[in-house]
RNA sequence: GCCGAAGUAGCUCAGUCGGUAGAGCAGCUGAUUCGUAAUCAGCAGGUCGUCGGUUCAAGUCCGACCUUCGGCUCCA
C-alpha cells in the first residue's frame, strides 16, 4: 500500500471515458456506480492489467475494467475460486486431509491433497454435493493480508504442513489468504466475491501427483474438476470429451482391425494387414516426396557397438532410454535414433561442396525404452520408425534448407487436411553439448527462417535436443486438438564428434552442419493421430480397403467377382462380400468398417455393366458405369484427394 | 518408476453371500436368394491375465508379478 497515494484515482473505462473516485474506493463500488446490473455480474476488476478482487481498495490510476463472465480473464478467476470450493468441501468432509495447491488449468482446475488414502468415486460425489451446499450458502470470500509468521501459525494450527512449506518459501514479508466461511487458504488471488457466484463444475477424476511435480517428493491425491462459466459450456466440454473418446485410436484400431498389442511385447504395436497397408502407404507417400525434394534413402544397421553411442553422446545423455545387449564380450546398443549410423555413412565417403546438401532419409526401426507408466496406444511406444532424415550442409545453405523443409511440411500436412500449423523454437536445455556460440547462432537462424516468411512461432525455453536447438511443428486436428508432428534440429556438435568434413571451393576441409528432421515424426504416432483426426474415415488413397463389391444375392457373386477383378487389375484395393447375407446386412457391415466405396451389384447392374455406388457416409449415389468409375477412383488415389468417399461430418473442423 | 483403477469366449459385457461360468455380436453348419445400416435356426467356442496362498470348495477372499487405462509442467 503506497503511503504517498494521491487522494483521487483516475480510472479509464473501456469506452474511453474517465472516472475519478477517492483513493481506496472498492472496485465493486465503481462497478455499482456504472450500473447495478454490472455490479451484479461482476466477478473481479482489472486495473492496469492486473485482475483484482472486487473488494480491493483502488490505490492507483489507470485503465479499469469490470471482469464479468464475458470478460477474457473471468474464467481463470472463476476456476481458481472453484478449486478453493473443492478444498473447502474436502476439509469439511475429511478434516484430517492436508491441502496442497489448486490452480486453474485448461478446461477447469485441480486441487492436490494429502488424504492419507486415495479418494474413491463415492468420495467425489460427496465432495461435489458439499460444494453445492457451500455455493448455496453464498459465503463471502475475503482477502486477508498478514505477516508470514501469522500465516505460518494459522496453517500450523490447521495441520497443513504443505501450506507452511509454501509460505516459508515465499520471499515477501507478507502473504495473502482468502477466507470463505470456515475455510481459509493461502492464495495470491484474485477470487470471486462470494461462493454463490460459483456452481458450474464437475469433478471428473482423481489421480496421483507428486508434490510440486517432483517424483522425489511424496505423492498426493489430485482431484480434477471441469469448470466453465455456464452450464452450457460445461455440457459442451463434456460432450467434446465424449466425442474424443469415440475417435480414440485405440478403440478404432481394434474395431477396424488395424493393430493389436500383446503383453509379451509391451508398448509395441503389431500392425495387422489393414493397418500395415495404411502404414506402408504413408511410407510410400513420403518416398515420393523424397524424390521431389532431393532426399536419398539409405538403409542402416539396427544394433551398434556401444562405442558409437559413446561418441554420439547418447551413452551419456540417453542411456536410460536405450536397450543394450552383450555378445562376444562386447556391449551393443539398439539404436534409438538413426543419426549416429548416418554419421558413419557420411564419413565413409569423401564429399565436396558440390555434393552438398546431402540428405539421407531412413525408415529404420528405432527402439526407445519408455517408462512403464508413460506408454500409450500408438502415440507413445517403445518401437517405431520415423520419416527421418539427416541433412549435411554448409552453414550458408541452412536458410535454403529450412525453406525447403517448410515447403515439404506444408505439402504433407495439407495433404492430410491438418490446419493451423504452429511452430515452436526449442532453446538450449539443461543437458547440452557443443559450443555456446554455435547454440546462439543456430537459435537465431531458426527464428529468422520463420520471421522471414512472416510466420508466427513461439519459444519453448530449454526444450532443445542435447546437441542443438530445434523447431517443432504443431498441427490442429479435425476436432481442434493440437498435436506436435514435425521437427527440425540443428546439430553443430556431432559433425565435430565424428569429424565430418567436406572439401570446399578453396580445397580445404570444412565442417558441415547437420539438420535432423522429420515431417510425420514417428509413423506409429502419426498413424494414431491420423486415426483420431479422421475418426477412422481414411481418405480414399489411404483406405486399406477402397472398394467393396456387394452382390445383392449369391446369384450375382460371379458378376461381383468380375467387377472386383477389374478394380484390382486397375490397381485399386477391392474385395467382394460374398457371404450369404441380405443386402442390408452387407451394407451395414461395409459402413461400419468405413469402406469408402460400396459397389452394389444386382441383375440391373450386370446387364448394363454398371455398379450402384454408395459412398461411405453419403448414402446411395445411384448407378455408375464401371468404365467411368475406375478412372475416377484412380484419380482420387493418385491426387491423394482428401474427401472422396469421406463423410462430410468427418471433414468439418 | 510412482498413485489409483481394470483384466471373464475373437469383440462388448453380465456373473448376488465363495458352491463347479452366461448373453449379444463375430465364427461354423443348414435353411433362405434377398435392392441400400442387422433373415431365421442350430452348433461350437473358457487354464476367468500369470503365479502362489486361504478354504471342503476361489472368477469371487489374500499376496506377488504382468499388461492396459487415468494421471504425475501448469508453481500459494
Amino acid at each position: 500500500m503506497s503511503v504517498d497515494a494521491e487522494p483521487i484515482v483516475r480510472l479509464t473505462l473501456p469506452d474511453g471515458s474517465t472516472r475519478e473516485v477517492p483513493t481506496g474506493t472498492t472496485g465493486l463500488a465503481v462497478a455499482a456506480s456504472i450500473g447495478s446490473r454490472l455490479a451484479k455480474d461482476a466477478l473481479a476488476i482489472k486495473l492496469n492489467g492486473r485482475v483484482l478482487d472486487l473488494a480491493r481498495p483502488l490505490l492507483e490510476s489507470g485503465p479499469f475494467e469490470v471482469v464479468t463472465p464475458s470478460h477474457a480473464d473471468a474464467l481463470e478467476v472463476y476456476r481458481h475460486s472453484s478449486a478453493h470450493l473443492t478444498a473447502h468441501a474436502v476439509k469439511r468432509l475429511f478434516p484430517g486431509v492436508k491441502i496442497g495447491i489448486g490452480p486453474a488449468i485448461e478446461n477447469g482446475y485441480y486441487y492436490d491433497f494429502d488424504p492419507g488414502r486415495a479418494f474413491t468415486p463415492e468420495d467425489l460425489e460427496k465432495i461435489e454435493a458439499e460444494m453445492k451446499k457451500i455455493v448455496a450458502e453464498n459465503a463471502p470470500i475475503e482477502r486477508l493480508e498478514m505477516p508470514k509468521a501469522e500465516a505460518v501459525k494459522i496453517f500450523s494450527d490447521l495441520n497443513d504442513p504443505l501450506k507452511v512449506e509454501i509460505i516459508e518459501s515465499i520471499p515477501d514479508d507478507h502473504v495473502s489468504c482468502y477466507r470463505q466461511a470456515d475455510f481459509i487458504d493461502l492464495c495470491r488471488g484474485p477470487h470471486v466475491p462470494a461462493t454463490g457466484k460459483l456452481g458450474v463444475f464437475k469433478l471428473t477424476h482423481t489421480a496421483g501427483a507428486y508434490w510440486k511435480g517432483d517424483e522425489r517428493n511424496p505423492m498426493l491425491q489430485r482431484i480434477y474438476g471441469a469448470c466453465f462459466l455456464s452450464q452450457k459450456q460445461l455440457d459442451e466440454h463434456l460432450a467434446r470429451l465424449e466425442a474424443a473418446r469415440a475417435r480414440d485410436h485405440r478403440k478404432l484400431g481394434k474395431e477396424l482391425g488395424l493393430f493389436v498389442f500383446h503383453p509379451w511385447a509391451p508398448a509395441s504395436p503389431f500392425f495387422l494387414p489393414k493397418g500395415a497397408m495404411v502404414y506402408n502407404l504413408l511410407v510410400q507417400f513420403m518416398r515420393e516426396l523424397y524424390v521431389k525434394y532431393g532426399y536419398q534413402e539409405v538403409v542402416s544397421p539396427q544394433v551398434f557397438d556401444a562405442d558409437l553411442f559413446k561418441k554420439s553422446g547418447h551413452y551419456s545423455n540417453y542411456k536410460e532410454n536405450m536397450y543394450f545387449t552383450e555378445i562376444d564380450e562386447r556391449e551393443f546398443g539398439v539404436k534409438p535414433m538413426n543419426c549416429p549410423g548416418h554419421f558413419l555413412m557420411y564419413a565413409s565417403q569423401a564429399y565436396s561442396y558440390r555434393d552438398l546438401p546431402v540428405r539421407f532419409a531412413d525408415f529404420g526401426r528405432l527402439h526407445r525404452y519408455e517408462r512403464s507408466g508413460v506408454t500409450q496406444g500408438l502415440t507413445r511406444v517403445r518401437t517405431f520408425c520415423q520419416d527421418d532424415s539427416h541433412i549435411f550442409c554448409s552453414i550458408d545453405q541452412m536458410p535454403a534448407e529450412m525453406d525447403r523443409f517448410i515447403d515439404l511440411i506444408d505439402e504433407v500436412y495439407g495433404t492430410f487436411g491438418f490446419s493451423g500449423i504452429r511452430v515452436g523454437l526449442g532453446t538450449r536445455p539443461e543437458k547440452w553439448m557443443g559450443k555456446i556460440e554455435n547454440w546462439d547462432k543456430a537459435e537465431k537462424a531458426l527464428a529468422s527462417a520463420f520471421e522471414k516468411r512472416g510466420r508466427d512461432f513461439f519459444v519453448n525455453a530449454g526444450d532443445g535436443a542435447f546437441y542443438g536447438p530445434k523447431l517443432d511443428f504443431q498441427v490442429t486436428d479435425a476436432i481442434g486438438r493440437p498435436w506436435q508432428l514435425g521437427t527440425l534440429q540443428v546439430d553443430f556438435a556431432n559433425p565435430d564428434n565424428f569429424d565430418l568434413v567436406y572439401t570446399g571451393e578453396d580445397g580445404a576441409k570444412h565442417r558441415p552442419v547437420v539438420l535432423h528432421r522429420a515431417v510425420l515424426g514417428s509413423l506409429e504416432r502419426f498413424f494414431g493421430i491420423l486415426i483420431e483426426h479422421t475418426a477412422g474415415n481414411f481418405p480414399f488413397w489411404l483406405a486399406p480397403e477402397q472398394a467393396r463389391v456387394i452382390p445383392v444375392s449369391e446369384k450375382l457373386n460371379e458378376y461381383a467377382h468380375e467387377v472386383c477383378t477389374a478394380l484390382v487389375q486397375a490397381g485399386l484395393r477391392a474385395t467382394v462380400d460374398r457371404r450369404n447375407e441380405k443386402l442390408g446386412a452387407k451394407i451395414r457391415n461395409g459402413e461400419l468398417e468405413k469402406v469408402p466405396a460400396l459397389l452394389i451389384v444386382g441383375e440391373k447392374e450386370r446387364t448394363s455393366e454398371t455398379v450402384s455406388l454408395r459412398k461411405h457416409g453419403a448414402g446411395d449415389l445411384g448407378s455408375r458405369s464401371l468404365a467411368a468409375l475406375i478412372p475416377d477412383m484412380l484419380a482420387a488415389t493418385k491426387s491423394r484427394s482428401l474427401n472422396w468417399g469421406v463423410p462430410k461430418e468427418a471433414l468439418t473442423h
